[in-house]
DNA sequence: TCCTTCTCTTGACCTAGTCAAGACAACGGT
DNA sequence: ACCGTTGTCTTGACTAGGTCAAGAGAAGGA
């Protein structure tokens, strides 16, 4: 099963260029960044990458299939290289730290919509707002209460 | 139950100002407005509203409870009256369409994340795209395949 | 190696939205 | 009814994030 970032390419029609496997590097490296992050990052391999640049090949990864865009409200696009699973983020209010979770039970009923009137859904995206381990710790330490008193659970 | 914006603003210590009634009223034909509609909307009953006082009337009347700021991504911000339940959206992926739509389960299992991360989650987010009916009949009409040929249920 | 085609670079442009300063209007007190 | 305080609106500059178009350059098949 060792497919390289060039197999994965081509298999996906797409040309094997520098930029792109510098933005693969990248994207392998840390789980979910915005392009800019992308192009410092990827400046270090290929200094004379363009911003632009990152913005085409993301979206030729994005449209072969190779990545995934998330867009967080409030926030700049992210992307991921975890995609044909059916997972979902967790992002920090405070820092916007993005994490995986895996949905509890798949196909769940609640995410097949009650009344879809008249659309046919093809894709659920499940967003969990919250906040990360180490924002709950600098909330404390500034005594803006406890992390637990911040919301009244899971509102669905 | 005869509750009128103006007591609305003022239990959420705003003022009662033209500007506010105008954009309300707006809200209240419209269910999912972008801020621009809103400002076009608006200055028909008051012409001389700038976009940016729509901006800060937004947000002082999210801030106060009376409307509610929704962000699908790659579009613009929308905004509803349609506060305090739980209630999910649609998204038309054609032609940005949006319609309300209960959980079907209400803090269902699968909206709490199996594994936190260390994550305090204190809403669940969730959209769900597709295509809305006008957009299903544009596309038959257009010959690119039956809409139901479009995806393979709902991935979760 | 050559040629075609796709991809990258460069640079202009765009949308959606924020920030700051001052004019103005709302509303509580007299 | 008026006045003063304070919150809100207008005006205008500015920003982030991203798209679009034209041409230079590299990838890969013949």
């Amino acid at each position: 099963m060792e497919t390289t970032w060039e197999h994965r390419l081509r298999n996906a029609g797409l040309r094997v260029t520098r930029p792109r496997l510098s933005v693969l590097d990248v994207l392998a490296g840390h789980p979910h960044v915005d392009a800019d992050t992308i192009a410092t990052a990827a400046r270090a391999v290929h200094p004379s990458i363009s911003p632009q640049a990152v913005y085409g090949v993301l979206k030729a990864l994005v449209g072969g299939g190779l990545a995934r865009r998330i867009e967080p409200a409030g926030g700049p696009a992210l992307y991921e290289l975890r995609v044909g699973d059916n997972h979902h983020h967790l992002v920090c209010r405070e820092c916007g730290a993005v994490a995986d979770v895996d949905c509890a039970v798949g196909a769940a009923p609640c995410l097949t919509p009650s009344a879809a009137a008249g659309f046919v859904v093809d894709e659920a995206e499940v967003v969990f707002w919250g906040l990360c381990a180490d924002c709950q710790v600098a909330r404390r330490q500034h005594g803006y209460g406890t992390a637990t008193a911040i919301g009244e659970g899971v509102g669905a």
